[in-house]
DNA sequence: CCGATACATCAGTGAGCGTTGAGACACTTC
DNA sequence: GAAGTGTCTCAACGCTCACTGATGTATCGG
């Protein structure tokens, strides 16, 4: 249960200059999947493309909440938003899978 | 740029009886992983232990401020402690590698 | 044109969480 | 023993952010 003395000075010696790591990227990405309704609607949409109404109903929130993530998630470019032909009232939410996958590595960048 | 017509029904009828997907895990591993200084510390230890003040200089934060989020990442199992032996003054975190990567599967399955 | 439907936007509010400061604890050295 | 060092804990403050309610936009049906 302790860390092996090998990778451990016999007397400590404090580097106190180590350079600060870069995880912005990764915390901006941990920030968004951290919010139950968020990954609950990227979870939803790993099924297919659904109108709002629909995850709205899934995740017994309402529809001006799911709005307003979706929107912070198009922002971050993980979802995309198109209208539906025959009645372009529904707008359907598909993922990115390009930029999701790009959130994949960049999370895994961290626990690597 | 438009979802495809194969995906989507000629006329919308909304399915609002769809489960809502089990997502308790990653957002709980997300939130860890959404602040800074929590992120920059999981950074930290992927180059080996190293005790509190390491860390604190490196991203510039005090000590008690890292202390508590080291405390957050001990509850949630992702990092170790344990006392130098040679001065036992000196604590130095490492991380639990299996529950890392049981952290990043946990998040993969949200984006895969 | 008018009502209804589906969704988007925004200011205001409240709760949760990160930071702070003070103190306590554990250990070493003199 | 006392003083010094490294770390931990915790109440209190402050701020961010998610939720709410109201309103606005876009579209369809009659």
């Amino acid at each position: 249960m302790s860390i092996s003395e090998r990778v451990l000075p016999v007397l400590p010696d404090p580097r106190l200059d180590l350079p600060a790591p870069d995880v912005a990227a990764a915390v901006a990405a941990a920030a968004l999947l951290g919010d139950p309704t968020r990954a609950g609607i990227l979870a939803l949409l790993a099924g297919g493309p659904h109108c709002v109404c629909e995850m709205a109903a899934a995740l017994g929130e309402r529809q001006n909440n799911v709005s307003n993530h979706l929107a912070r998630l198009r922002d971050a470019g993980l979802v995309r938003a198109s209208r539906h032909r025959a009645d372009a009232r529904w707008v359907f939410y598909e993922r990115d899978e390009a930029a999701c996958a790009a959130v994949a590595r960049s999370l895994e960048g961290l626990l690597r």
